[in-house]
DNA sequence: AAGCTAATGACAGCCACTGACAGTTGACAA
DNA sequence: TTGTCAACTGTCAGTGGCTGTCATTAGCTT
């Protein structure tokens, strides 16, 4: 962030993920044109494609944050943790410290209101699982190596990623879609359907 | 299936698709355009999107098929099976009858042809990761039936769903990317894969 | 055969996205 | 300071997915 172009860089960018979080989170996704972010920081339409690969990618850019502290947490556990323990740890960790990566963006409340257009915009939705997928192709790579295993002859790495993977999605559908939409809500209802998964895989759920 | 008006929209859906099918297996999905699949049935290219709604439907058709018939498959399970196993007999039983399922557009080398393109091409697996979140909400709810529990106040359902669900993708994924690409291969990695499950969510794997 | 309705084709237009090229503006050395 | 180079930007033209509209065609009904 030395010279003045970097600096100017930097600033345009931003304004753009400002003002593309503010359109989706007040108009909506479909609603906003890329035309109408550009037109708002006073850029070309051109400019904008030049700092996103697209419409998504500024849409999913904030998340993407958390996604790099997520991936980040899990590299620094200590390595006497099991797998799963590591995870869950380490994304216990990113919600803590969401406020001080994304704050220097747009405020925490923008960051969790956005959350809601993901989870509510089909396209986007889609365009987050998929990103979810290849995080945990990483994330299974980073507990092979951890564990000392190869990852393409071991399938163990991947199957406990894809358990997590799969409670984490789950758990941000329900947080997403339900009435307390703060981060205590997700830290409980994380570590509450983490602790139902063992349970989920073999008992009856009948009283008799 | 009884007047002519009604075999010939039948007739012109199964040539749009067969098209589709064709074209997205040798060509690429990026690289065939609507307007090609329309031109090589003859039908403007607004017909097609009266048939599908949009190129991305067209290539997820024959594998929402399978995805019918796995919903149906759960559905018809004896009720006295656990929950997990419901799921894991009537994926199976589903790739039993993709054959009889699918053979009536294309052939079955097509489905499976088709279901590399998807997996390898961003944009379609983003579509149909997202459609596999809105079955595990359907499963769901079969399942909460099944056992008699209320699926919005007690979320073991979609725990154990979530926990299927991400299994069964990361063995999509690894089927689709590795060598042995038939029917029996796919069985084979979804018992495995399932079978680790239980304890990839405890165990330490290193061996001291 | 005539009238109704569903299916289609033929436009026109929006929007996301890209390539190409020219103009502008910081960086940096002479 | 100035001149040169490279980076950044704007403009324009074009492609492709997708939608609304309306006139035309073709099957169904009586």
């Amino acid at each position: 962030m030395e010279t003045l172009r970097e600096r100017k860089k930097q600033r345009t960018r931003d304004a753009l993920l400002r003002v593309a979080v503010e359109l989706f989170t007040t108009r909506g996704y479909e609603q906003t044109t890329v035309d109408d972010i550009a037109a708002a920081v006073d850029v070309s339409q051109r400019t904008f494609f030049r700092y996103f690969a697209g419409k998504e990618d500024a849409a999913l850019a904030l998340d993407g944050l958390t996604v790099a502290r997520f991936i980040e947490a899990v590299r620094e556990r200590p390595p006497h943790e099991a797998p799963m323990e590591a995870m869950r740890q380490a994304v216990l960790e990113g919600w803590d410290s969401i406020n001080g990566i994304v704050e220097s963006v747009v405020p925490v409340e923008q960051f969790l209101r956005m959350y809601r257009v993901i989870e509510s915009t089909p396209v986007l939705l889609a365009a987050h699982l998929r990103r979810s997928a290849e995080v945990e192709e990483t994330i299974a790579r980073v507990l092979a190596e951890r564990e000392g295993l190869d990852v393409d002859a071991d399938p163990r790495p991947r199957v406990a990623v894809a358990v997590f993977g799969g409670v984490m999605r789950m758990t941000e559908r329900r947080w997403s879609t339900g009435a307390d939409f703060s981060l205590d809500a997700m830290r409980a209802l994380t570590v509450s359907h983490l602790d139902q998964a063992g349970s989920a895989l073999t008992e009856n759920w009948r009283t008799h």
